[in-house]
DNA sequence: CAGCTGACCCGGG
DNA sequence: ACCCGGGCCAGCT
């Protein structure tokens, strides 16, 4: 990770890419387990550069409370949620169900 | 060239 | 308990 060859971009794809199908974690959480508390937004923008890439799925990345926040950045409006759906998550009214249970902190969960 | 924005978060009043 | 302001940093106007 201190690689200079690996940008922060390049750090959170690969982050975003061990997310476990079936869970979700937050631009915050990754912001911190990368050391760069503060960089949250940085993860969102770095997820708008993403988005071209196939590999990094974006649609398990939400806000702290589990908003979809995001969703407007995708293809449909409805993309993330349906995509949320299909791996089990329950979504109501843009919120994730339950969303401390599908919660996955990098820095607890990743070591 | 300078300033604003944003798929955010935390702490203070 | 709610509301507000500051910080972070790349990209765009």
């Amino acid at each position: 990770m201190a690689d200079k060859n690996h940008s922060f971009f390049e750090d959170v794809y690969e982050v975003v890419k061990l997310i476990p199908q079936g869970r979700v974690t937050s631009y915050g959480a990754i912001a911190n387990y990368l050391g760069s508390k503060g960089s949250a937004r940085m993860v969102g923008w770095a997820m708008n550069a993403a988005h071209s890439l196939s590999d990094v799925p974006a649609h398990r990345v939400v806000n702290r409370i589990g908003l979809l926040s995001g969703r407007h950045h995708f293809k449909t409006p409805t993309q993330m949620q349906d995509l949320l759906e299909v791996e089990g998550i329950r979504v109501e009214n843009d919120q994730i169900v339950d969303f401390q249970k599908y919660f996955w902190d990098p820095s607890q969960e990743l070591l």
